[in-house]
DNA sequence: CTGGTATGTTCGATATAGCCGAATACACCG
DNA sequence: CGGTGTATTCGGCTATATCGAACATACCAG
């Protein structure tokens, strides 16, 4: 188990909007290691282009090398283009924020978030972002079709804190709640993430029936209600067709 | 010096367009590495969640941690939000190809690539594309303004093959190419990196008067003569309007 | 022009941590 | 069922990452 990946992850991890650049010094203090360690930690980093540096001996920024990466896990991601199309005409025919997420051990991963133009900015997400699975739509889905007993090993150890007063804090509560958007074929938020943010979520399928992302509408709390199942039905129409773009066959498969 | 990074980074090169999967055997035919430690090193690259595997004992991708730490990056890079405005419109306007690229050691790295809507793909770029920059446009913009001690120290170890019988092929005459380019203010590319294409490319500046990017339009070889003017002044217009968003006090650089 | 306190890098002895071969376990195929 | 192919586990060896001290700079205030 090599513990210098873990080390190079933990600085990597230091590099923040709020934070872009870090000197050596900073980052040993940050993580509490010798300056010498991380010094050079740091200069393999930056000689393997996970950091830049813009003058020889000043702060460092992340390389473009995780840009390089990124792009060739995107470019093999195959149901994003025609995700990104269905979600664009969902939020010009709905005016309403969608978001596109995968699953990432138990946490969900926003991989493209769309907004009605020049909208309020809805709460923290944005497509990169990292969020706990348990306490949002897309989050529940995803987690409705990964394998339960990893899923409890994970929230056992990492807690699950709630963010808001309707968050699932329960494995047991989680469990039912999961039982229902598998039956049901789509998973609601009703104010977990975020008070007064509702969504609807649907599993997006591939060709061998797996669930591979999950897609979302979040709406204010009381635009949502009086037409919820008008949302509902609009995302998992969206859903369909993005799956059956990604070659899956839909008819054996509940909520469609 | 650790080595780890060095050959966690090698794994991680592996993945591609072509080959986005692999297992552990693959890989350490692939490396010459004996199976157990590509084993350890690739279960601990993805318990960094920088690989993923669908099946417990399945074969890798890449994972979206990489995703995630790209995004930091690029919404920590300030100017490609107006860049990218301005580059959509040069699409629309001269209906021609339009990269954004920044340097990463001797390297261009493309961080965007905007083409006229259903257009002849051009050549094998893409956004996160690497290419040597001695050997294009936007390569020798951003050379130029880099430090020429550094430039020929890596470029004496990585060579300067020939992507085309018009590529700068040795150092001196890349010192005189880029002493123009600064002097001009910016670079053509006459078929240096592909057969048949030119491009115009011209720096990007920050409110220190640095060169963060360049930008250049791409147009085929018998287009591109006999409009040559128009379509360099249209680029570094371009350049002109990112670089003033950006900060950059115009008037005290060359080629304005 | 100091002395003080930041910064980041270099070095070498130390012990840790990653490495590798052999053994184990599982899947698939004829 | 043996014969391939996967991937993981184990433990001993040694390479290698680590850490403190020493060394460079840079900056600021007295």
């Amino acid at each position: 188990m090599p513990r210098t990946i873990e080390k190079a992850m933990r600085v990597l991890d230091l590099f923040s909007l709020e934070c872009p650049e870090w000197g050596v010094s900073e980052v040993a203090r940050a993580l509490k290691l010798p300056k010498s360690t991380v010094s050079e930690l740091m200069s393999d980093l930056a000689k393997q282009r996970l950091l830049s540096r813009a003058a020889a001996k000043g702060r460092y920024r992340l390389g473009w090398r995780l840009f390089e990466l990124s792009q060739t896990l995107l470019d093999t991601t195959r149901f994003r283009i025609e995700a990104r199309r269905v979600m664009e005409e969902l939020v010009r025919c709905w005016q309403e924020t969608v978001h596109l997420a995968v699953l990432d051990g138990v946490q969900a991963v926003y991989v493209e978030k769309l907004q009605p133009t020049p909208a309020v900015k809805i709460g923290i997400s944005r497509a990169g972002a990292r969020l706990p699975a348990y306490c949002s739509g897309v989050g529940k889905v995803l987690l409705a079709h990964s394998e339960w007993k990893y899923v409890t090993e994970q929230l056992e150890d990492q807690g699950m804190p709630s963010l808001t007063p309707n968050t699932v804090t329960t494995l047991d509560a989680l469990a039912d709640e999961l039982k229902r958007v598998r039956e049901q074929g789509y998973a609601y938020d009703h104010q977990e993430t975020l008070v007064g943010l509702c969504c609807v979520a649907a599993p997006i399928y591939d060709s061998r029936g797996t669930v591979i992302a999950a897609i979302s509408l979040s709406v204010p709390d009381y635009r949502f209600h009086p037409a919820k199942s008008k949302y509902t039905s609009a995302i998992l129409d969206a859903a369909r067709r993005i799956s059956e773009n990604a070659g899956h066959a839909l008819e054996e498969y509940p909520g469609y």
